[in-house]
DNA sequence: TTATTCATGTGAAGCTTTTCACATAAACGG
DNA sequence: CCGTTTATGTGAAAAGCTTCACATGAATAA
């Protein structure tokens, strides 16, 4: 990391979204990548991706423009991907069993190594050959698995609780995917994935015609 | 609506969240709720909870508060989610089998009412009661249907194949979880559910110990 | 070698969003 | 009924983010 300035949020997206179109481009054999390029598989402008780059390090080269494959593996150490990361998942429920599942978190390095529930007819059952675990020993579990981040899949009712628990392990990391807010200490991140939020933007889309944000060429 | 101004996303995006602790408070019998409640239980300032809800009207009163009964379905009225949407699934694999059976969407009205497959093997088969359609019929059995939305959960690979199949029918909003830029007309509203996004940031901001947003009193 | 083209990197301008701060007004206690 | 407290609604200021525009420099062709 270069300077000491907070990056947005947004920069830090957008470059989820230029290590997946790198990602293709390596696949197809492209050698090097302008910006022009990069924004128009991402609809964004040229400008807005050279600016966010920037911000991290000067990758490109003038009159020829990026590196695909050492771009790519440069944006991987910045978003901290180019490692494996220890994953749990608490909650075997529809969408948490769907993650276990979910082949896009294991090509980034989050690699889900425990399940929780408390329902005992889920705990001892195996899904992905990961044995479910009873979700009233996930604080020792997860210290003793050394688990860095805890995906928290469970009712919006209870999810208080497991991440007080999560918490109490040390876990600085939680992806949460019920839908209410959570508190947790100041150092730890919370993300939450918030999946009807992104419907009712389209429900809101429609009925009152909302113009879509003008893409540049 | 009463302005001309464009709202922004985050506005909306707030909205939803504004709906949902106005849910939590209606359960509890609150009959009104403050602009710095309803901020401390979404982690927003007070100030932006009343500009927010301040560029659809004036529904609160001064030195009392909100009536939380009335701003929940004045916020529905404004999402669009005080009906109920017709909506289809393409795709029941992992995160599409998860999405039939997600109980947020039907209780923000929107109705999942036909299942669509590619897979011979998963053709006529029931998931909660509907049976899923071969995706080769897509455009004539949304057109039946009077589909609204549609939700898009196939590989990435295929998804763009879809999708135009989805625009050919007419269909205005789609709302995909594969991991992929689409192209869609202007006149299509099309969101994105990129799951392994909120992940990625979480590695980044352990990796670089990111600042936390400041969160205010 | 030199001219031309291409495309990055980046201050500065422009635009959007958030926060501030206060006028305004309703409620409530005495 | 009046003073005090509470809390909204909103212009204006501040902060943050995106786009512009251009200097810079690499590549390429002749």
């Amino acid at each position: 990391m270069i300077g000491r300035k907070r990056i947005s949020e947004s920069t830090i997206h957008r470059l989820s979204l230029y290590y997946r179109a790198l990602s293709v481009l390596e696949k197809d054999s492209y050698e090097t990548v302008s910006s022009k390029e990069l924004a128009r598989r991402e609809k964004l402008t040229p400008a807005q991706v050279r600016k966010d780059l920037s911000f991290f390090g000067s990758f490109g080269t003038r009159g020829l423009g990026y590196p695909v494959k050492e771009l790519k593996a440069q944006i991987a150490g910045i978003l901290g991907i180019d490692r494996a990361w220890r994953v749990a998942l608490v909650g075997i429920g529809n969408i948490g069993s769907a993650l276990v599942s979910y082949k896009e978190f294991s090509r980034q390095g989050f690699q889900i190594i425990k399940l929780f529930d408390n329902d005992q007819r889920k705990i001892g059952s195996n899904h992905k050959g990961i044995e479910v675990s009873d979700a009233r020993n996930l604080e020792p579990e997860l210290k003793e698995a050394k688990i860095e981040v805890v995906i928290v899949a469970v009712p919006a009712t209870v999810a208080q609780y497991i991440v007080d628990d999560i918490v109490k392990a040390g876990i600085k990391a939680i992806l949460n995917f019920a839908p209410v807010n959570l508190k947790v200490p100041d150092d730890v991140y919370i993300r939450h994935e918030n999946m009807s939020m992104e419907l009712e933007y389209l429900s809101f889309a429609i009925v009152n015609n909302h113009t879509q944000k003008r893409v540049r060429s």
